[in-house]
DNA sequence: CTAAAGTTGTGAAAGCTTGCACAGCGTGAA
DNA sequence: TTCACGCTGTGCAAGCTTTCACAACTTTAG
């Protein structure tokens, strides 16, 4: 029943994240079709890409008309959604986790944060953000009782193995990492870590690699 | 004067980056020397990929007793910092603008958010998380006057690219983007997007592949 | 002293990602 | 119908990244 589907890398995947978010834009401008150079520029990529990433998801373009906006989105949903609404924890209510919470309520098609989580004992039992918080200790119970699959990590960098430990005790498959750290993960979760600290250090080095190579 | 540098990928930095954070909480701790295969673990890398990348900061190993940890730190330095405190701007102070404005406030030695921008008239003028916000229309003075070269984007999609041209004409060098759309540069100046949603569909994915692959 | 164990630095292979180039097809014009 | 055009799907090559594997070196033990 399962497609025998062959690796996917992490890099398609984003890029068809990206496509279709385009995609629905154009659907909402009514727009029927689009040729691959189009989504090309949404990903400073080539049309060549475009057409090879689009192959993953069992492409159906067109010889000269190129694809249809609306099975496009259909086919890539297919490929990336769950049949059922995703649903995530946070844990960590700080001010990155409550401008996460904030980020990601309400208008989302594919996921919703159910649960947020911190150990602080004047944030839990209240609403913050329209979702309920919940002491931490409630943590695998919850993430139990409601299948949850998914959790968003915004706990300060000490906390952040031991928290990422008891998700993956709870049964935890994927973790989205907001802790300056890498977490040792051996089992089978996946674990994206999105260190701003890091992008940002990044940047600045390219900026100025990029301002002396030409300037300088 | 400048050295012959190769170009160096945006994956060695960022571990590079990582290495250095790791190197510091070593130096703390009074450790003095550190093994390739040590500090391949804060990536998940191997001691044969952490040795490559310290060739680029001019390896200073030292067989079987490995390197020392300061004077990595100074040469990772070398390589990544700035000879003074980079000046950062950030743009959009709604609740993730202010969230990020919190988690890089102090502390920080390398780079430091100078100022920030809004077109809230509510906002502008008022000192929020320690930094005064000004209005938009000031950006191009304030960026050209302080010398500022990068710049932090957390505006709305929809603003993300008028915003970003502006940037671009006050002679921004880099762009860290938190707006969920891919941003046009012709010039030379180096963006990279944190698109959280992005992030958290491609977790999400992966985390399902993994289990159908493993249990289903 | 010699030998064993363990680490660095790096050439070379393997693997992954992107871009080129072209066959094949559909469309529209004449 | 026939032709020119432009797009898709994809083999292949080029480029980039990681891993393997090993010589050279340092330390420790005997």
């Amino acid at each position: 029943m399962l497609k025998p589907r062959k690796k996917i890398s992490e890099k398609t995947i984003e890029r068809l994240s990206i496509y279709r978010r385009y995609l629905k834009s154009l659907h909402q401008e009514n727009k029927v079709r689009v040729y691959s150079h189009e989504l090309a520029q949404t990903v400073s990529g080539t049309g060549a890409q475009v057409r090879r990433d689009l192959m993953v998801v069992g492409c159906s373009g067109c010889s000269s008309k190129g694809y249809e906006v609306e099975s496009l989105i259909d086919e890539i949903g297919q490929l990336l959604d769950c049949s059922d609404v995703e649903k995530v924890a946070l844990i960590g209510l700080g001010n990155l986790g409550r401008a996460i919470l904030g980020y990601f309520s309400g208008k989302r098609e594919n996921f919703e944060i159910v649960a947020s989580f911190d150990t602080d004992p004047e944030k839990c039992g209240r609403v913050i953000c329209g979702r309920r918080c919940y002491s931490i200790d409630k943590l695998e119970e919850k993430v139990k009782t409601e299948k949850i699959h998914t959790a968003i990590l915004a706990v300060p960098v000490e906390k952040a193995q031991t928290v990422a430990d008891l998700l993956f005790q709870s049964g935890i498959r994927a973790i989205l990492n907001f802790a300056p750290t890498h977490i040792k993960t051996k089992k089978n979760v996946f674990v994206h870590n999105i260190d701003m600290t890091l992008a940002l250090e990044k940047v600045i080095f390219f900026s100025r690699q990029n301002f002396n190579s030409k300037e300088g």
